[in-house]
DNA sequence: CCTGTGCATGCCGATTGACGTATATTCTCT
DNA sequence: AGAGAATATACGTCAATCGGCATGCACAGG
């Protein structure tokens, strides 16, 4: 894993947006979109983005794509995961994600309106 | 400080480079230049791409520029930094970096080509 | 087999970034 | 004032990126 592909990777606010949200579990595409408030193509080419450099990991579930970071991220990556959570928790935007994040979960849990109750499991 | 600004300023190689530098102390354009073996206007270019988001700061001294981080980072910047410097312990054009760097400090001391002493007291 | 849903991709235009060449700026020394 | 050294900036070019629109693909259910 190369440091320049991480920081390219964090140098977008959807993009820094979507891992911080990572950070928190499992999430499939519709739930970005009803988190960010982005258009389904944004979101899914910053996935994409991600994807290719190995920021995320992705899996497919029925009609549903679910997105994780990497089950064991190199070291470098580890690191800076850590210290985007640690930077991020004073920043208005991305409190507000996590809070929307919260609230959606509980909802999931009993009735997904899109299948991936596994994915807000954790 | 934005996050955002700090990741972009880390996304470019030659970047990154220059501010590991600078974590071992201040130093002038023309140590960059022999360090990083890169042409004066790049590096030149890149720093002014970096003061200008606030990643370092520049002092004149006569004929030369003293480029340095700043005296009191932001919070988010210094995480960053610290990370930065943990992660490229292992990096061996970052470790080269700095060997020359080591390697220039004692001459620098005696008799300096460019007349920056200071720059590498620290 | 057909339809709808969730998601991805191709194409376009606009913006930004990286690099090089040439030139300007700022200071020192004489 | 003039020359030279260290550094910065202007301009052009090429590549990468970002966003939107339209379309393609994969799967589920009837």
């Amino acid at each position: 894993m190369d440091l320049i592909s991480i920081y390219e990777c964090l140098c977008d606010r959807t993009r820094l947006r979507i891992v911080q949200l990572l950070g928190e579990g499992p999430l499939c595409v519709c739930h970005f979109q009803e988190i960010l408030r982005e258009p389904q193509v944004k979101i899914s080419k910053h996935l994409s983005y991600l994807r290719t450099r190995g920021l995320v990991q992705c899996e497919r579930q029925g009609n549903w794509m679910v997105y994780s970071l990497p089950a064991k991220p190199a070291r470098e990556l580890a690191r800076n995961l850590a210290c985007l959570q640690d930077c991020a928790q004073e920043d208005p935007v991305f409190r507000r994600d996590v809070a929307r994040l919260k609230k959606l979960t509980p909802k999931l849990a009993e009735s997904s309106p899109c299948g991936c109750t596994t994915a807000v499991r954790a």
